[in-house]
DNA sequence: AATAATCTTTCAGTATACTCTAACCAAAAA
DNA sequence: TTTTTGGTTAGAGTATACTGAAAGATTATT
């Protein structure tokens, strides 16, 4: 069981965060102590890995409350929820793809530098 | 020569978003016709498409904006904007390791559907 | 017992990146 | 010639995701 100050401090979100993403139900099952301090469990700390990965990877908050008011309701919701990991799934793989070829972009820009610091090209973007 | 709805027609940046970039200093040399409306000719163009590569790739606009910057400043300013790039090209390298582990964790997270369906799991996050 | 640390809630404020409205202008089509 | 189409500006409004301040409660330390 971890405060919020150590939920905090290692998984680098701000407290403030925590909190907000409680509120907005995008956070559910953190428990309270006897005096109302927030409490987080295995269940909850599973949970935040969980809403990071796909916050990290671009899924909107207001997606992820949905899907965790789907999980909500039970397994009924199983289907909607494994389509919406797989459409997830898909633009992940798409935005990987897209950050490869700008990548490659850069890259040739950085090679073009490298010309530049020995003379050998003009300036350019 | 393109105008701004050709532009915005081929990039699917919106008209707006063309403005407002030329309006904050992230979009510079465009020109403009006699009556006073935007042509994009092929350096605008180029410098648009570097700008939709950084952006892409997570760079703030007002850093984009330093870059530009830098730029009109002239060649003095080379190795600075090279240092730009070598630090983003680490970002973007940063960001594409952690969203391959993050898609590991959904692809895990598929699989458990996966058994869910066959009834060989139980509900989980 | 008082002081400090850490927590709570509510609600307002901020940062970033657009997005739209209003009022106006110019050229082409009906 | 009037209407449509597409452009212009300045400035206000919106969406998303936090971030912070204020006022108060609880627990620990001096």
């Amino acid at each position: 069981m971890y405060t919020i100050k150590e939920v905090s401090e290692d998984t680098g979100i701000s407290s403030y965060t925590l909190r907000y993403y409680e509120r907005e139900g995008i956070l559910p099952y953190v428990k309270r102590d006897s005096s109302g301090n927030r409490l987080y469990d295995e269940e909850s700390m599973e949970w935040l890995n969980f809403i990071l990965a796909l916050r990290s990877t671009g899924m909107p908050l207001a997606e992820i409350k949905h899907y965790v008011d789907l999980y909500q309701e039970g397994e009924s919701t199983l289907n909607m929820r494994k389509q919406m990991m797989l459409k997830h799934k898909e633009k992940i793989e798409k935005n990987l793809s897209d950050t490869l070829k700008y990548l490659e972009q850069i890259n040739y820009k950085l090679a073009i530098y490298d010309m530049q610091e020995k003379g050998l090209a003009k300036m350019l973007p």
